[in-house]
DNA sequence: GACAGTGAAATTTTT
DNA sequence: TTTCACTGTC
């Protein structure tokens, strides 16, 4: 019946690509080569990146777990299944992850190929710090952290301690013995760090071409998301994932890259085209999300930055209101503005889910969450305090980690230290020692099996020569001892339970054995008997924990999936029982990062000052990602978009003036409606096209600033000139210099033909710099 | 090994 | 201002 096949497929070609407009249905249609998706803010992205994939399925017969999506975020990766699988049900046989979530089920099944057992656990960053400290005792605190960067680097660039290029990021000599010793130490300890899970199955793939072959014969297409978000050694995986015949398609946008950070590279985006010859590009451009008055200013900001591949945001969406900034004193004054905002629209029926207030630095929640309380405004502080982070959750963690995995030293002893009364530096400086001790007469080949003596062993050894944490130490031996097989014996019955059914499970859950453990372990008890107040929400917290266990089966493997779950997705869980809790309909409070991705049809973007955003040690390409920052802000906003300045602000315990963004001077005079009183130079740059009605908290004044009007009318973005001893060029940047209000100064920065930028002050250097064209 | 006192530092953070 | 890590004492 092929007639009544083509009818079919007719009609789902007809449903998938109805919605889509031209562009978009180009990137879902599109085949052959490799593809660069370059989807601008609210242009439809995920839709598109779901619609591909149902669309590979049902019109291009391609199996679903033939089809590898990555992401960077769980949550992103969740998205992208439940829409793929509601437009094609089919869709959920597709692996769709996160990239260190494949990393790690990579690694599990091919362990062996890089020498490591597949029971690893994952180190987190601080128990990669932790390590690292006791790898090198010689680092002093606050060194570790920048050494711990600088190795986060090195695997972010997939530059091993024996690598020769490693002396081109880091010159240092010692860096080599340093990095080494803690890889070595890593190993050893049989875990994992995060960078392991894209840098050891790049290893793989490189050293075993069989295991390549597998790969680029399992997955036919491979699909990545938010692309300009992938570091140089995701690019890498990438590369080996990508076989000859592997069909690729990557979606991202440059100008939403701020994450560099933590190793992102923007140039994977720029030079797509290069990496991948013959690669296409795909510009989605029309935006489905803000008006047309947000949209420009956004655009505007943006454009700002060099090195874009440059997209022109469009939209049909009805014209709004234009953007407000607010010039105002504080920030306790900052926070009623915006509670008056959102008071009001509420009183007019807009709700309270409606409206995001957006801030730089996480401190800034404060003055808002006191403010909305006081105003009983009701709002969800995103990202803040998380329940993993917590103190007694991470402890947990380790104490089960340990279970698993005996030779895990950072677990072991930052529970001992912790929990284990009469224990401290010394005595785990002995267990150490006699841990070496015990690994070296073993004269082991390397790698660290099960069977290698672990810490319990060392700990066993050293307890007849302690006093009286002997005792201590012994019973927490005995009690890990218990736990261990307790969980061995689980396992055996539940193997041999799936044997004979697989239905048959023995109706135990994993909460029982962390409730087990957590009993056994003291640490329980250890914090029920801590100050009531924090004490009795901490014993709450370990009960939770045991019941996030409750998805997992009473085993070993449960064991292992519960903590990976747990270290490579760090929401879930808590965040249920948080909003059953309370109302639904809320402000939301959160940092500029963490907007990405979401949409409010109001916006404040707060805290635009000099300093603090952009932060005051930006310059060069740290600032043009302070720009995207402020770009992802804006492109936020659907309806309503709110700047606010404060003329002064405390922090860290001092009260200081401050200047207005530079951003600002970037938004075009007539693009804004402008509250309050700027300050003298701002009305100056904006040619007094500023300042209606003063408005709630106009009080304030912005200290200092002579008008220097004719100077920043003259010297202006875009203005070619000619320079002396540099040639053409063209200004590229122009603000007022931070620092004290008295002191300030009209700064230029210009980009010159040949290729050099280079910062002026036009009052006093206009003789050797000439305007050539406005 | 526990505790109190001092001094430097203070982002953003998908995993 | 607050926080955390280090230092010296008991």
């Amino acid at each position: 019946m092929p007639e009544f096949k083509n009818i079919k497929q007719d009609l789902e070609k007809e449903f998938l690509l109805k919605n889509l407009n031209e562009e978009q249905k180009q990137a879902v249609i599109h085949e052959g080569t490799p593809l660069l998706i370059l989807a601008g803010a609210g242009s439809g992205k995920t839709r598109v990146i779901t619609t591909k994939i149902a669309w590979l399925i049902s019109l291009k017969g391609i199996r679903p777990e033939n089809i590898l999506a990555v992401t960077f975020t769980n949550k992103a990766a969740r998205e992208m299944a439940a829409r793929a699988a509601s437009l094609n049900p089919a869709a959920s046989g597709a692996v769709i992850k996160t990239f260190h979530s494949f990393g790690a089920k990579f690694l599990r099944r091919y362990a062996s190929a890089a020498g490591i057992s597949p029971n690893f656990s994952i180190y987190d960053d601080d128990d990669s710090a932790a390590l690292l400290r006791q790898a090198e005792p010689g680092l002093s605190a606050p060194q570790v952290p920048s050494v711990m960067r600088k190795i986060e680097r090195a695997k972010n660039y997939c530059l091993e301690y024996d690598s020769p290029d490693l002396a081109l990021m880091e010159p240092d000599p010692d860096f080599v013995s340093v990095y080494r010793r803690y890889t070595e130490r890593l190993r050893n300890s049989g875990n994992v760090d995060f960078g392991d899970l894209i840098h050891l199955p790049i290893k793989i793939l490189r050293e075993n071409p069989g295991i390549r072959d597998e790969i680029h014969r399992r997955f036919s297409v491979v699909l990545v998301d938010e692309y300009q978000d992938s570091n140089a050694a995701q690019f890498e995986l990438l590369k080996e994932l990508v076989g000859p015949e592997t069909y690729l398609c990557v979606v991202g946008d440059d100008d939403q890259s701020i994450y560099s950070f933590r190793g992102a590279e923007v140039s994977n985006i720029l030079s797509f085209t290069e990496s991948f010859p013959g690669a296409e590009i795909i510009r989605l451009e029309k935006n489905y999300r803000s008006t047309p008055e947000i949209l420009r200013v956004a655009s505007e900001i943006v454009s700002n930055n060099g090195g874009r591949l440059g997209k022109t945001l469009y939209t049909e969406c009805a014209p709004g209101k234009k953007p407000v900034l607010a010039f105002l004193t504080t920030q306790e004054v900052e926070a009623e503005f915006c509670a008056q905002l959102i008071k009001q629209a509420f009183d007019k029926g807009h709700p309270y889910r409606d409206w995001a207030v957006l801030y730089r630095t996480n401190a800034q929640s404060m003055s808002f969450e006191t403010e909305f309380l006081k105003m009983k405004i009701p709002y969800t502080v995103v990202g803040s305090l998380k329940f993993y982070e917590r103190e007694e959750v991470k402890l947990s963690i380790s104490m089960l980690s340990f279970i698993l995995n005996r030779r895990d030293e950072v677990s072991f002893f930052k529970i001992l230290k912790k929990t284990v009364a009469g224990v401290g530096a010394t005595t785990c400086a002995k267990i150490q020692a006699e841990f070496e001790n015990l690994n070296s007469r073993e004269d082991s080949s390397g790698a660290a099996d099960v069977s290698s003596p672990d810490y319990l062993d060392a700990a066993g050894n050293v307890i007849p020569k302690l006093k009286k944490a002997g005792q201590n130490l012994s019973s927490f031996v005995s009690a890990v001892k218990e736990c261990v097989s307790v969980l061995d014996e689980a396992s055996a019955e539940t193997e041999t339970a799936k044997d004979e059914s697989s239905a048959a499970s023995s109706g135990r859950s994993l909460s029982v054995f962390v409730s087990m453990v957590l009993e056994k372990s003291g640490l329980y008890s250890f914090y029920r008997s801590q100050a009531e107040g924090s004490g009795s929400s901490r014993a709450l917290n370990l009960e939770m924990l045991s019941n996030a266990a409750a998805l997992y089966p009473f085993s070993l493997q449960g064991l292992l999936d519960f903590l990976e779950h747990i270290r490579l997705d760090r929401e879930m869980a808590v965040d249920k029982s948080e909003e059953d809790a309370g109302v639904s309909d809320r402000v939301t409070l959160i940092t500029l990062h963490n907007t990405k991705g979401l949409e409010f049809k109001r916006v404040v973007i707060t805290g635009l000052e000099e300093g603090l955003f952009p932060r005051e040690d930006k310059t060069g390409d740290d600032l043009e990602e302070e720009r995207r920052l402020m770009y992802v802000g804006c492109t936020r906003a659907m309806k309503r978009l709110y700047f606010t300045c404060c003329s002064a602000r405390w922090m860290y315990g001092s009260f200081r003036p401050s200047l207005p963004s530079r951003f600002l001077y970037e938004i075009p005079p007539d693009g804004v409606k402008v509250l309050g009183s700027p300050p003298p130079s701002f009305a100056a740059f904006y040619g007094n096209a500023a300042a209606e009605e003063p408005g709630r908290g106009s009080a304030g004044t912005f200290p200092g600033a002579a008008p220097v009007s004719e100077l920043a009318r003259r010297w202006k973005k875009g203005v070619t000139v000619f320079h002396d001893d540099y040639g053409y060029g063209i200004i590229t940047e122009a603000f007022f210099s931070g620092g004290k209000p008295a002191e300030q100064e009209y700064v230029i920065l210009v980009r010159f033909e040949s290729g050099g930028e280079k910062k002026f002050m036009p009052e006093y250097q206009g003789h050797s710099l000439l305007i050539v064209k406005d």
